[in-house]
RNA sequence: GGGAGCAUAGCUCAGCUGGGAGAGCAUCUGCCUUACAAGCAGAGGGUCACAGGUUCGAGCCCUGUUGUUCCCACCA
């Protein structure tokens, strides 16, 4: 016994070995086990290509406050980790990183590309991994999944093809979100709109028939070249007469009808519109109404292609400055304006998408929305911050068919192969060898892989064995609590809800708590671009992990941003030196001893008062957990040990340590001490397992233990009300004698005149330690001369200080506090002369202000008694 | 165009179902009181954005206004 802890805290030295500690005693696994109830989260996987961000650390520093508290409380927690193949990001570093090497896809074909891939992810995949372990995240490693293993590949499979047969994929032709850079189509969801500063090209067509022109106006004129209508709106008078002829397309030559079609907005710009469908969502449809033709002008890199004539193989920009040129030159420019307008942009990228028409793979979302509606709706899935629910709503109610194919090859392949020779169409878990139709052994595989958030959207169960009807699978889900951005709602969560519906037939989660992002000190968002990302291990390395979950714990509410300040950080390293520091005392104190249990009918004032004071936080902390009230609970924390416990109870104590009488003082430190560090190992698991373990304890590891629970036996109500007392007359002695710079090193003695003398005389030697007493004495009263005078609520105190008092001060002094107590009662006698406040208020609340009415006259009485001495 | 959040001390933010305005940092004063100066004891500092309303009672609920941030939306 009889640790040695050095003086102040050191983090490193501590994680690493601790880390190790827990994952050799296995107390991160989870197996079934039906006499126990699963608490279940599945981590959100990062990316294999990922760094540690902070968004990453608050993520899991809130999923594994969430874990270990179930865990400790008995629940049979597991906490299941893994990370996401992310097709695009992945894909787009090994082309840049080939590209380093002068290598293109192209150059080493599919399969090379895949054998590359794949030694990336054994070389980086890792790397996340063990950044999470730096956290001191209880992840159950032997769980560990990847969206693009064996398990998880075949979920995907069976999703597709099940989905394939009830009619909820289909293969069309359809407008879609093209990114020119990654070469791929993205879904909807993957857009993201840009307001820019833009041109509007006031263009003029001409009538093909010689008898004038239309004008009409484009933000992006190199559409021209795929231009095969031109619309007005039904009703509008303007162009009545021109509808049905056609006009002459210029560059291009082509004729092209004019058509009527009720999109048209009469009131914008000229009410006019171009109608390309191979490049604008809108006139794809309104060439569908029409029987348009389709003449798509780009190639995959946003380059004209063969239909664009002479500007073929310049790229989208460069044909636009020459095509303007062009058009000015030959007549048809009228004027350019300004405008601003929302362009789409790449979300990994941020290229400026171009929409396109293509052949692609889409999930008919309508059937799915409606259960993931209804699953809301119904409360089986709460969303924290309620607020969120709506976000969803919306989005779900509103969806379109999600296009799920990707032109990658780092994926899912899609699960289709095409004959050769009939061009029959198999979908299929296992590759087909004949064609069911005319028998060719001539397949080939769709070449496209599934968008990344396919895969994503199974992991609640596909991570659990599905579409094996396993064990944990039955037991674990559906999990518990899924923890999340809400920036990933609609990409992941939504997708999640659906799939879960669909394919488990029930929920993947019941709740699902919602974090903000992490933002700089200035609040901006943190972005590799801009350079403000704070690295996380950078912050472990020099505050400890510890002191960063606390931080990313505290002082922030669910759902909304942070900003991260590093004097935060340093707070909260001073918190855990602080518990550092607290242990190192009580420590000391126990020398070689066994220490024993505090005996209850030895248990004095103070013993009481503090034992009460925990009992109220291990209840609060509680309380705060399960409503997902993390901030709450932790600020609470902090709060108890700093100022109730050290700064007052450890002070307190030493008055017995340093006396024969130390065996009960001693026990109730170890007890609350040991208790609230496990109230507080959800939040700081290292410094609390590693203090724990030096404390007198029961069992491996405190991270096993059992969650503290409230206690009837601790309810010290009366003791803790009383000792407040004494609390408010030192607090009182210690002002005075601040404001009147009195060194805490000059004594002096304490007369305390009291109708309370069994309290005060319990208490007067922790009044002479905490407010420089020489000696207390309590009596009913005094005659003290050349004394300070000092009332609290319940009692007068005089502070002998001989030549240090002024007679005139101290007068001034008590009519001044006695004005701020007539004012105080005064506001409260009205309330209590109020009919309607006495009528409606609850009884309590009555109770309470009556209290404080009989406290105020008492404490006036005394001040009254006071002056009167003074003259 | 629709929706949501935020506005509380100099700064960054808490404030749970409405019942005496809080923390950290910063500032000021005094302390090396042998666990901790990464500390201790004190102090100052707020019309809780503004205007109405509901209520015995509003930072909290309702309506509107202003400022700000974000999300969604097919206006060329």
């Amino acid at each position: 016994m009889a640790k040695q802890l050095a003086k102040t805290y050191e983090p490193q030295e501590v994680e690493n070995r601790t880390y190790a500690f827990w994952q050799e005693g296995g107390f991160f696994h989870a197996e079934v086990d039906q006499n126990k109830k699963p608490y279940t989260i599945v981590i959100p996987p990062p990316n294999i290509t990922g760094q540690l961000h902070m968004g990453h650390a608050l993520d899991n520093t809130l999923q594994d406050i969430l874990i270990r508290f179930r865990r400790m409380q008995g629940y049979n927690a597991l906490w299941l980790p893994g990370t996401d193949h992310a097709s695009i990001a992945t894909e787009a570093k090994i082309v840049e990183a080939m590209a380093k090497e002068g290598i293109t896809k192209a150059d080493i074909g599919r399969e090379g590309f895949l054998e590359r891939a794949w030694k990336w992810k054994e070389t980086y995949g890792g790397r996340i991994i063990s950044q999470l372990k730096k956290m001191g995240s209880s992840c159950d490693w032997e769980r560990e999944r990847f969206t693009l293993d064996e398990g998880c590949s075949k979920a995907v499979k069976e999703v597709f093809v099940n989905l394939y047969e009830k009619g909820l994929i289909y293969r069309g032709e359809r407008i879609i979100n093209w990114c020119p850079y990654c070469k791929t189509s993205i879904s909807d969801a993957e857009v993201e709109y840009e307001e820019k500063d833009g041109h509007f090209w006031h263009l003029r067509y001409p009538l093909t028939d010689g008898s004038g022109y239309i004008e009409l106006a484009t933000t992006r004129p190199e559409t021209l070249l795929g231009d095969t209508a031109v619309a007005v709106h039904p009703d509008d008078e303007r162009y009545k007469d021109m509808v049905g002829k056609t006009v002459t397309l210029p560059l291009v030559g082509r004729q092209i009808p004019i058509i009527a079609d009720s999109y048209v907005e009469p009131e914008f710009g000229t009410g006019v519109v171009k109608i390309t469908p191979a490049h604008d969502p809108n006139d794809f449809e309104v060439g569908l109404r029409h029987n348009l033709p389709v003449i798509n002008v780009l190639t995959d890199d946003a380059h004209i292609n063969e239909n664009g004539g002479k500007y073929q193989g310049l790229d989208r920009y460069e044909a636009r400055k020459a095509m303007v040129k062009d058009l000015e030159e030959g007549g048809f420019l009228i004027k350019i304006e300004d405008h601003k307008h929302n362009v789409g942009t790449c979300y990994r990228c941020s290229t400026v998408v171009e929409p396109s028409v293509s052949k692609q793979w889409f999930v008919k979302m309508e059937p799915l929305a409606g259960p993931a509606i209804e699953a809301v709706k119904s409360g089986k899935i709460k969303f924290v911050p309620e607020r969120f629910d709506k976000t969803y709503y919306h989005w779900m109610e509103g969806i379109h068919d999600w296009c799920i194919s990707r032109q990658l090859w780092w994926g899912h392949r899609i699960p289709a192969w095409y004959c050769d020779d009939c061009g029959e169409l198999i979908v299929s878990k296992d590759e087909p060898h004949t064609c069911p139709k005319c028998g060719s052994t001539k397949l080939t595989q769709d070449p496209d892989t599934l968008d990344t958030w396919f895969s994503s959207a199974l992991w609640p169960f596909s991570t659990l064995g599905w579409p094996e009807n396993t064990e944990e699978l039955k037991y674990f889900y559906p999990t518990s609590t899924l923890v999340t951005g809400y920036d990933i709602i609609f990409f992941w969560v939504a997708r999640m809800i659906f799939s879960g519906c669909e394919h488990m037939g029930d929920v993947p989660f019941n709740t699902v708590l919602i974090h903000g992002l992490v933002r700089d000190a200035q609040g901006r968002k943190m972005s590799k671009s801009l350079g403000n990302g704070v690295d996380p291990l950078e912050e472990i390395e020099k505050y400890g992990a510890d002191a960063l979950r606390f931080t990313l714990a505290t002082g922030n509410s669910p759902g909304n941003d942070m900003r991260y300040m590093p004097e935060r950080v340093e707070a909260s390293r001073n918190f855990a030196n602080k518990i550092w520091n607290a242990a190192r005392f009580i420590l000391m104190n126990l020398e070689d001893e066994e220490p024993a249990p505090y005996i209850p009918e030895k248990l004095n004032m103070e013993d009481k008062w503090i034992l009460s004071k925990y009992n109220t936080v291990v209840k609060e902390v509680t309380d705060n957990l399960e409503k997902f009230e993390l901030g709450l609970a932790v600020q609470k924390l902090y709060d108890f040990i700093w100022d109730v416990f050290c700064d007052w109870y450890i002070e307190i104590a030493k008055i017995r340590l340093n006396s024969d009488d130390k065996a009960t003082a001693k026990a109730v430190l170890v007890y609350v001490m040991s208790n609230t560090l496990k109230l507080l190992h959800p939040f700081m698991p290292f410094i609390t397992e590693e203090i724990w373990q030096t404390l007198p304890h029961d069992g491996e590891s405190i991270m096993i233990s059992k969650f503290p629970e409230y206690s009837d036996a601790l309810a010290f109500t009366a003791e803790e009300k009383e000792f407040e007392r004494i609390m408010s007359a030192v607090r009182a002695i210690r002002n005075r004698r601040a404001e009147m710079n009195v060194a805490p090193s000059k004594k002096a003695a304490v007369y305390i005149a009291t109708a309370n003398k069994d309290t005060f005389s319990a208490c007067s030697a922790v009044i002479a330690k905490l407010a420089s007493g020489s000696e207390v004495s309590v009596a009913d009263s005094f005659e003290i001369e050349n004394a300070v005078n000092i009332v609290t609520d319940d009692a007068k105190i005089y502070i002998p200080l001989g030549e240090l008092v002024d007679f005139e001060a101290e007068k001034k002094r008590l009519e001044k506090e006695k004005d701020a107590a007539l004012k105080q009662l005064s506001q409260i006698e009205n309330k209590l002369s109020n009919q309607g406040f006495l009528a409606k208020a609850p009884a309590a609340v009555v109770e309470k202000e009556r209290n404080a009415a009989a406290t105020l006259k008492e404490k006036l009485t005394l001040l009254e008694q006071e002056l009167l001495k003074l003259g």
